[in-house]
DNA sequence: CGGCATACG
DNA sequence: CGTAT
DNA sequence: GCCG
């Protein structure tokens, strides 16, 4: 019943110079230094809007005139935010009664908070009309006057929340001549998007010809042209041969595609059976340029030729399949009870009904192998849709939240790019209160992994993996990251690949920045680090290269900050074609 | 002329 | 060799 | 294929 009455204000912080303008009406004194607990329901918050909260939530953890921690259950909570305004979805994620005794508030209450410096009253920001007076009475700031003091600045919150679209300013320091792609600012779609389009097949015709030097000086040409701010024409052809990875090769092709309007080398490539066929036998999972190239060389052209080619292997011809099984992955994980592997002829049978527990033992997640590929194949061609992201992201929380109350999630990948349709889903999971060394992180994955296989909703597990770190300082937490690789399906609906990365809390925005991409984009971070500050920059975090110091960033514009770089939004880190 | 991101199964 | 960004 |  009795919110809580924050008493601290004796901060070290040196910002803390300004006087609390809102004293705690009621200071009961008798809470010593209680940070306010806040709860935030995910669901109905995009990916973005999570991040931001939680960088919020997290930034102003310490040392801030307001600070806040995150809680793992409603029943802690001092405030609880969320973006749900119908009673019916809330109590999916927090039981009524309980409701009722908390001040239910939307996002912009902890947006506006922040701005203001200060906890503003809650009844503006009520998040359920029919709660709003328990919200009002149960706010955190002085006791209730709802909204008169509330004249504040109280809207517009300059902080970044919302959909990508809505981002924050890019930071100044962005510069389109940069020759690394984190330097830059990288739209989805560039003024000069059918350029990069031709360009990308050449690239691509590179890689799948494992040429992967040229591949990779196609990736930063497309990379500076993506970033580059105006429309491609003769007279600024000077300025473009200027940039850095334009070099003279790149000046002609650009040429051609000024005078001709597109590459001839491209739409050779692109009209040849060989780069159709080495692409298309390449969507399938487990198959890279390598294995493609083998079956076209032993004649296949078409998906038909494959199917046959494996079938006919697997009834018949061991010894032809030996050769393109090296190309397959296939490796047994004993945790999780993966299915027998394909060299095991027994589980072929229960490729397309997976759930079927069986009597004596746990069951089984299938796991891959080149007919599964070939059946999974029509559903995960097909492109997803960000609402059906969306649906996906809310159900793997709440089954996670089942698994493990308080854990953060929020989708990355193409997705947090902006991207309107997805190849697969990326989902980050942090562990807010989970100590960094203890063993609750351990196996989250996998318990997460089974419980959506035992409801039906993880077909197979291509990919399950624990974290090594490499480096010795970081022995301690050799448990920083998990992976978890699967394939996911909403009841009645298409197979998704879904991919979860579960990080460490000091892992955690390095683990968002890492997996928000593009490829490129990290890749020069990367380059970046190493290049220009002397710093590592791997999945597991920043280190310091001299002494191998672990930097621990607090959000994700800390890691740019820790990095030196401007702020980069999600939305402009497409340096990919 | 060497290097090009980085790691894991 | 494959996977991920 | 381009950079340092």
């Amino acid at each position: 019943m009795s919110p809580r009455k924050r008493s601290r204000s004796s901060s070290i912080s040196s910002s803390d110079s300004q006087p609390r303008k809102r004293q705690r009406s009621s200071s009961d004194g008798s809470e010593p230094d209680k940070r306010l607990k806040v709860y935030i329901v995910q669901a109905k918050l995009s990916a973005d809007e999570v991040a931001s909260l939680y960088a919020l939530v997290d930034h102003h953890s310490v040392n801030e005139s307001l600070d806040f921690e995150l809680t793992p259950s409603p029943r802690d909570a001092d405030v609880i935010v969320t973006a749900v305004h119908m009673r019916k979805r809330l109590e999916r994620h927090i039981d009524w009664a309980l409701a009722k005794e908390k001040p239910i508030v939307t996002p912009d209450w902890l947006f506006n908070s922040v701005s203001a410096g200060e906890l503003l009253p809650c009844g503006k920001f009520a998040a359920l009309s029919e709660l709003h007076d328990e919200t009002v009475h149960n706010c955190p700031d002085g006791d209730d006057d709802s909204d008169t003091a509330a004249s504040s600045p109280p809207t517009d919150s300059l902080l970044h929340l919302r959909s990508p679209s809505q981002e924050p300013a890019a930071s100044a320091d962005l510069d389109w001549k940069s020759r690394y792609a984190c330097c830059r600012a990288s739209p989805l779609v560039c003024v000069n998007q059918h350029l990069v389009s031709r360009l990308a097949i050449i690239r691509r015709s590179r890689e799948l010809e494992d040429d992967k030097i040229s591949a990779l000086s196609y990736d930063h040409a497309i990379g500076m042209i993506k970033s580059y701010p105006y429309e491609l024409t003769e007279d600024r052809l000077n300025e473009v041969n200027s940039l850095p990875h334009i070099g003279p090769k790149m000046i002609s092709r650009i040429e051609e595609y000024l005078d001709n309007g597109d590459i001839e080398e491209a739409e050779t490539i692109a009209n040849s059976q060989r780069y159709q066929s080495l692409e298309a036998f390449t969507d399938l999972y487990g198959v890279g340029a390598t294995t493609a190239r083998k079956l076209y060389a032993a004649g296949c052209r078409t998906f038909e030729d494959v199917e046959r080619y494996y079938g006919v292997s697997y009834e018949d011809e061991a010894e032809e399949e030996a050769d393109l099984d090296d190309g397959l992955k296939t490796e047994e994980t004993d945790d999780l009870h993966l299915a027998s592997q394909h060299n095991d002829r027994a589980s072929q049978h229960n490729d397309r009904k997976p759930p079927r527990p069986l009597r004596f033992a746990k069951p089984k997640i299938p796991s891959i192998t080149p007919r599964v590929a070939l059946d999974l194949r029509d559903d995960l061609d097909q492109r997803i849709p960000r609402e059906e992201v969306q649906e996906i992201f809310a159900v793997i929380v709440r089954e996670l939240n089942a698994v493990r109350p308080g854990c953060v999630a929020t989708i990355v990948g193409g997705y947090r790019r902006g991207k309107s349709l997805s190849g697969d889903v990326d989902i980050v999971i942090g562990h807010p209160n989970l100590s960094p060394t203890g063993k609750q992180v351990k196996g989250l994955s996998s318990r997460l992994v089974e419980r959506l296989y035992e409801r039906g909703l993880v077909t197979h597990l291509m990919y399950l993996s624990g974290f090594h770190a490499p480096d010795v300082t970081r022995a301690a937490h050799w448990d920083a990251l998990e992976k978890a690789l699967t394939v996911f399906v909403l009841p009645g609906g298409v197979r998704r690949r879904v991919d979860l990365i579960f990080a460490a809390p000091e892992a955690y925005w390095t683990a968002v920045v890492g997996w928000t991409g593009s490829k490129t984009f990290e890749r020069d971070l990367r380059r970046w680090a190493a290049e220009q500050k002397e710093l590592k920059f791997d999945s597991t975090g920043l280190t310091r290269r001299s002494n191998g110091e672990l930097l621990v960033p607090t959000s994700e514009e800390d890691v740019f900050r820790l990095l030196g770089l401007g702020w980069v939004p999600p939305t402009l880190r497409n340096a990919d074609a």
